[in-house]
DNA sequence: CGTTGGCACTCGGTATCCTCGACTGCCAAG
DNA sequence: CTTGGCAGTCGAGGATACCGAGTGCCAACG
């Protein structure tokens, strides 16, 4: 643990940097407020705090940079709960309350207000339909041979999926085969509905393809990744932009990411934390999305370590929370 | 119109530059096959290709790099039909046989198998559901005061939208209006259909709510960008990289941007052609893709000024050509 | 007359060198 | 323990020189 004084010059080298992507040197950090002590005594308090882990300098007579481990003491010990500017609020309060229409889009330009808010890739995960009450089933028939499956859920999602059938499988079938469906799946949740037999075969076929298609597609992910022009602005090594888009591209790393670093009761994860090799110059700071008690979802930014954490962690808050009682609404 | 010599030579620097990225001087073209002349000859001929605007040094004794002007014309008169290779064949061919699902998931592949082919940015622009035939409608309440309503399309997709309704509205009264919807949409496209009176005033209300809404939907365009990471590689310069992915971002720009130019009857757009600022530095590929001799949707790429066009326009032909086959027997 | 080899010239890129300044670490005095 | 002072380090940035790729022009040639 670290005394209060090295506290606040680790503290003012983090907001320094953050500010201004430089290497921070010892007098300016003896200028700032809260630092009571001349520029000699910050160089011998850097020197320990560079021995220890939280700093390192560039090159020789360079100021100094906070390491990982510097700012992660500085979320877990100094960023406070973190505020954020009334505008922020103002502006989140509008946009959840002008939201309507369908869960994705609302999903979407979730992830769309996080880029705005935080000049940062944003990711916005959504609930799985796995475990929302199914409001209606249906099977439609596309042509001979293919059919739709679309269940309803209670929270507005929709989810479909198309099946192949039998070219000779009568309409009174399939009709028959929608029923069963309808009857079993209504008032369920995919994940804990059962599909009894019907007690005719070729019904029981199509029911059990269907059920098996509609239970694939509802364990999808429903993730959205916006803001990918920030990173090519937060980092000038080039090769760094793209190894970060081309992984934001690949979806269901960003999904185990985000869904790991929640599932560890974490809400930032700072350079090589979160595992990721190639977005190890990245720090992500995510938040549960919670609606009666329950975690439906995930919304969290993704940007350089030297973020600005507490007020990317205080928007990711109010976002989260947000849009957990939007959704507890719907 | 340019003579054979100085066809030959501009279809050498575009082969090169394409190849190198480097400004190509008048000795290497010398040296290229199909140019059986002097350096100092094609230095004559490269000055009067500069003159009419087809070539450009970026500095007295660099070499010379093409024009958009220099593109076009290398487009239009000497890239051919535009050969794939067998590999690239077989993988659109197995991808297409590999392909099942639903449609979004399929356009969405195919974005990505765009992009692996062509290490460009691809666009996929699916068919508007507009004018697809309804299969079914549907009305699902979700609560007391919020229904979906749910079009399932003869091509697959299934479009739904969330409407407000009143909080009394009572349960038969909803199922009156899903009745009234199913009878009068089936069979039509939403862009044909017409809406009668029921005789029942709410029963009316709420099929007019259901329908406005579905409506607007359905004019959403279907658009899949991939490929974003490859733009980070295409320029050096980061705010390029920055606008081109900001503008990609933008979806609506980009659907106006393709269909545009597949309206205009064009495949290729090279630098300003295509009228989008921030993308001039960007040559875009489209092919328009249709079923049944009708233009349901395009495919295309994005790609620096110096993409490989014979690749592109044959990979985006031969893609948008199996696309639309996939689609008709769909 | 078109083509070609030769030649002088241009100019960006790279390397070298230097200076400047922002740091640091250390030390001795307070 | 803190602080002012001081010598030392090292990268950034500017000046200089050089190199080489490439050009334009011209005179000679078939």
């Amino acid at each position: 643990m670290l005394d209060d004084r090295k506290t606040a010059i680790l503290s003012a080298v983090v907001h320094e940097y953050i500010a201004t992507a430089q290497p921070v040197g010892s007098s300016h950090i003896a200028a700032a407020p809260g630092v009571g002590v001349s520029s000699a005594t910050v160089r011998n308090e850097m020197a320990v705090l560079e021995q220890e882990g939280y700093l390192i300098q560039p090159h020789t007579s360079a100021g100094r940079i906070p390491t990982d481990k510097g700012y992660r003491f500085f979320v877990d010990h100094l960023s406070g709960p973190g505020r954020v500017d009334e505008a922020t609020t103002r502006q989140v309060g509008d946009f959840f309350a002008a939201a309507h229409g369908r869960l994705e889009e609302l999903l979407h330009h979730t992830s769309d207000l996080l880029t705005g808010l935080t000049k940062n890739a944003a990711v916005v995960l959504g609930p799985k339909a796995e475990a929302a009450v199914i409001r209606s089933a249906q099977l439609v028939r596309l042509s001979s041979n293919a059919a739709t499956v679309v269940l309803v859920f209670g929270n507005g999602t929709v989810e479909n999926e198309v099946i192949e059938i039998d070219e000779d499988t009568s309409d009174a079938t399939l009709a028959a085969a929608a029923v069963h469906l309808a009857a079993n799946l209504t008032g369920c949740s995919l994940a804990s509905a059962a599909l009894p037999d019907s007690g005719d075969a070729t019904v029981d076929e199509l029911c059990r393809a269907a059920f098996a298609a509609v239970r694939a597609v509802s364990t999808d992910d429903h993730v959205y990744v916006g803001g990918a022009s920030t990173v090519a602005e937060a980092f000038d090594a080039v090769e760094v932009v793209r190894q970060v888009l081309y992984t934001l591209e690949q979806q269901f790393v960003v999904v185990s990411l985000v869904r790991d670093i929640v599932d560890r009761g974490m809400s930032v994860a700072i350079g090589v934390e979160h595992g990721v090799e190639p977005l190890s110059a990245c720090s992500v700071v995510v938040a549960p999305v919670v609606v009666d008690g329950e975690h439906v979802g995930s919304v969290g930014v993704l940007g350089p370590t030297r973020m600005n954490y507490p007020q990317a962690m205080a928007t990711v808050d109010i976002v989260s929370d947000r849009l957990g009682r939007r959704l507890g609404e719907g």
